[in-house]
DNA sequence: CACAATAATCGATCAGTGATAACTTATCAC
DNA sequence: GTGATAAGTTATCACTGATCGATTATTGTG
């Protein structure tokens, strides 16, 4: 009658690691699925096949588990961030397609987003006791790429702004807001979203760089 | 020794939504202080003088309570937006003025623009069904004051793009990347707050108006 | 092979959570 | 006074994240 449970079988002595990141993909499943605040560790320790408390030998606390995928995910970030950095040249086209970068990895990994920006740490800084600020670092590391590209537009004399940090914030926060509305908000009334993101990139150009005559 | 617990006396017959305005009060603090996950009903009841039980005679739910917090602030940002289109005429320094007052009601009301437009609403759409969606109507009430001034933005043919819901949404998102981002990342270096404002507003502005002559 | 060491894991349990049920108490109209 | 009932209580439930101590299973070594 009662649901038989499924364990998975003991790892061998080293290799730890490997159930380390069973969790890791079951919980990024499960919070993709239903949201952060709703998924139980006993709900990751079931998808997984192990006991509630066997996830503690390689957690010290649930949100170290969402941190640690938030990391992973901004490793990602950082990485396509440099490869538009790569094969960058200071003009407007150049400079709008590495903005839909960000967007785009926003929207394809929704749930990282999610956790790094957009997730209640707790204003009396209990969340950051625990896990650290690793997962802000995180990023705060795609952050800066980002920084240096506009650096770059900057140094082009391309950029309405001098100050590479103040217009990064403002780009920055610019992005930031139409992809937490799009997975936060996604039953709202919006117009359709590949012409919403691309006028959004536009105007946030515009806005940013000097208007060439 | 164990702390006495001090109640507040119980009210007269017909007084209930009295105490009901203290639990908002009480809730409204608390959520301020500790942040909205960490505040549990007991911590409100207690400071409210009650039981946690007794909560439940005034709200069906913990989100419920949250909820009507975040309506009554957002009647405030629609009572500010239609005062700033009272008087509002069509330049790109009124233009700016109006963008300025969402990110100062959010700013001045975190916990109300929180609930409305950064908390985990669940995907299972656990959330919806509970408290109805009535929050972010009061936010799209907020919005579409917004679009009026856009709209009236766009007669004056000062707009960059003819089509008000889209520009709207655009430059929504332009505003809550901001605003919540200084909410949720107060940690973060950022520059001074009143001067990354005041860039942010005006990179929407270029990027939204024509550039004239 | 036997054996100690230990990585991996489990069952039991704890305090705290939101919520419900059943009950009591104060207040009101008559 | 006497019901009716709004206001509030205590006890309790299922569930949450987390901890403890015990128990496996695997391993390198004698």
């Amino acid at each position: 009658m009662t649901a038989p449970k499924i364990r998975s079988p003991r790892k061998p002595k080293g290799q730890g690691a490997e159930r380390r990141e069973e969790i890791l993909d079951a919980a990024l499943k499960l919070f993709s699925a239903k949201g952060l605040h709703t998924v139980s560790t006993r709900q990751i320790a079931e998808v997984v096949g192990i006991s509630q408390p066997a996830l503690y030998a390689y957690f010290a606390t649930k949100d170290d588990i969402t941190a640690e995928l938030c990391i992973r995910a901004f490793a990602i970030l950082v990485e396509r961030m440099e490869a538009a950095r790569a094969d960058f040249v200071p003009t407007a086209e150049c400079f709008e397609r590495a903005l839909k970068v960000y967007v785009d990895f926003g929207l394809q990994n929704p749930d990282a987003y999610r956790v790094a920006f957009m997730v209640e740490k707790g204003l009396d800084g209990t969340y950051k006791e625990r896990v650290g600020d690793r997962p802000m670092m995180a990023g705060i590391g795609a952050f800066q790429r980002f920084a240096e590209i506009v650096a770059e537009m900057r140094d082009a004399g391309l950029t309405h702004d001098d100050d590479v940090q103040r217009m990064t914030q403002t780009l920055w926060a610019g992005l930031h807001g139409l992809v937490s509305l799009l997975i936060a908000r996604a039953d709202f009334p919006w117009v359709e979203r590949e012409v919403l993101i691309a006028c959004h990139i536009s105007l946030l150009r515009r806005g940013a760089l000097k208007n060439m005559g």
